[in-house]
DNA sequence: TCTGGGGTCCTAGGACCC
DNA sequence: TCTGGGGTCCTAGGACCC
């Protein structure tokens, strides 16, 4: 059997652990740049409050029910995920740690103990030790233990944990077969016309049908939902193949001189990243946009790549690149909105070298970068960094709301007052 | 005034090989 | 009149996930 336990609402979860005057209050967290909604308590959603909203729309629905805001906070949330996963894998160590707020159990080391009571345990340990309320579901296959889950947050009289049941047909049919896990939302319309309704209609579809019609993930999900196990617990991550760094801007930028702070910033922050994973990177790509939305301002759009020879993960290497590339894309005149670098072909191990790039050089880089990298792991992000990133901050995100770092953060600790 | 930031996989079509 | 039968690799676009 497979459990999924997934957190509650986590951000607004979060957020409520440090400020229990949040209980029972409508809360809602924003993206980057106070954008748009990205997590709501369960109060929030029965206002009507939507995923993906962006809040400007919805100022006058936050003033009549004053609705908490909170900027979003993934210093706390991260550190939040990582002391849920660690109580988790008290229970077992076969832990899929699927997204920051969810994680696949693989539960056949629970031989011999009722996994249902097992988890209900779970659920109540991790509430009690971190203060995260968290749903679980209990299947054969990740596809059933994820549906378990959804029905479990659909129905609060299950107390968080569902299993599904022998045979699974009555759950099933209780479920929109939009809500199964693979289905989205061009998919869900596509199967209500052929009559596929609810996740039992989906498990008793013909799979050569949805081969053909849709793809191998339809059928391989019409295949689990019976029972038939196509996706395993995955603990080891596999290595990543794509990488971008990119932001909105907290305001527009109209100069060079910010766009390429801003470039090199984000071609910094991917160098590093690409150093964390042991990678390099073959090829990198620029882009920079105006507004998507904004209909009465004049839009521009552009992007440009070039291979990196040989492939590197050097940062000063990284930022003139990245700049070459930036510099003939800019035209004066416009209001930038975002801009940001894309690695889309990463690799590992022994690179191709350039004949005109000295060993010694390239050993220089490597130390060059591994002082960087510990001056900045010991003193803080940032406390060494090129000066091609700038010292402006007229770029950066904006954050009106942001929680304290309770968690990570010496300075920002919780302070109890009676 | 104001709309996030990442990822994955699959398929079709074109370019190329013999 | 009339033009084979296999492959591979790459890319773009579209679906999906959080």
């Amino acid at each position: 059997m497979y459990a999924l336990a997934d957190c509650n609402n986590f951000y607004a979860s979060c957020e409520r652990v440090f400020e229990p005057k949040l209980e029972r209050r409508p809360v809602v967290v924003l993206s980057n740049n106070d954008g748009c909604i990205i997590a709501r308590s369960q109060e929030a959603k029965d206002i009507g409050f939507k995923m993906g909203e962006p809040i400007f729309k919805c100022q006058p629905k936050v003033h009549a029910h004053r609705v908490i805001v909170r900027s979003s906070n993934f210093s706390l949330y991260g550190d939040m995920s990582r002391r849920v996963m660690q109580t988790l894998r008290l229970f077992t160590p076969d832990v899929e740690v699927y997204s920051i707020d969810e994680a696949f159990l693989d539960l056949s080391g629970l031989v011999g103990r009722c996994t249902f009571d097992e988890m209900a345990r779970m659920r109540a340990t991790v509430l009690r030790w971190t203060g995260i309320p968290i749903s679980i579901g209990i299947g054969k296959t990740k596809t059933l233990a994820k549906l378990a889950n959804h029905y479990a947050k659909k129905h609060p009289e299950t107390g968080g944990v569902a299993e599904i049941p022998d045979p699974p047909e009555t759950m099933l049919r209780k479920v929109d077969v939009g809500d199964v896990w693979g289905v989205g939302r061009q998919w869900s319309k596509k199967l209500q016309m052929i009559g596929i309704q609810t996740a039992f209609d989906l498990a008793s579809a013909d799979e050569t049908h949805l081969r053909k019609s849709f793809n191998i993930m339809a059928m391989k999900t019409a295949m689990e939902l019976r029972g038939h196990r196509f996706f395993g617990l995955e603990q080891t991550p596999e290595q990543r193949k794509t990488l971008l760094r990119s932001r909105s801007f907290g305001s527009a930028v109209t100069t060079w001189k910010d766009m390429s702070d801003a470039i090199a910033s984000h071609a910094t922050r991917a160098a590093e990243k690409l150093r964390q994973e042991e990678l390099v990177a073959k090829h990198l790509r620029v882009f920079m946009h105006t507004s998507l939305f904004n209909q009465f301002e004049p839009r521009y759009s552009a992007s440009d790549g070039v291979d990196l020879l040989p492939p590197t993960n050097t940062t000063h290497r990284i930022i003139k690149a990245a700049l070459d590339i930036a510099r003939p894309l800019w035209k004066d005149g416009f209001r930038y909105k975002r801009a940001g670098v894309y690695m889309p072909d990463l690799g590992k191990g022994p690179v191709q070298q350039c004949l005109f790039d000295t060993e010694t050089k390239i050993e220089n880089d490597k130390r060059m970068m591994r002082v960087l990298d510990d001056i900045n792991a010991s003193m803080g992000a940032g406390t060494l960094h090129f000066a091609a990133s700038g010292f402006s901050s007229k770029w950066k995100m904006r954050q009106l709301n942001r929680s304290p770092r309770y968690t990570t953060r010496w300075d920002e600790l919780p302070v109890v007052t009676s």
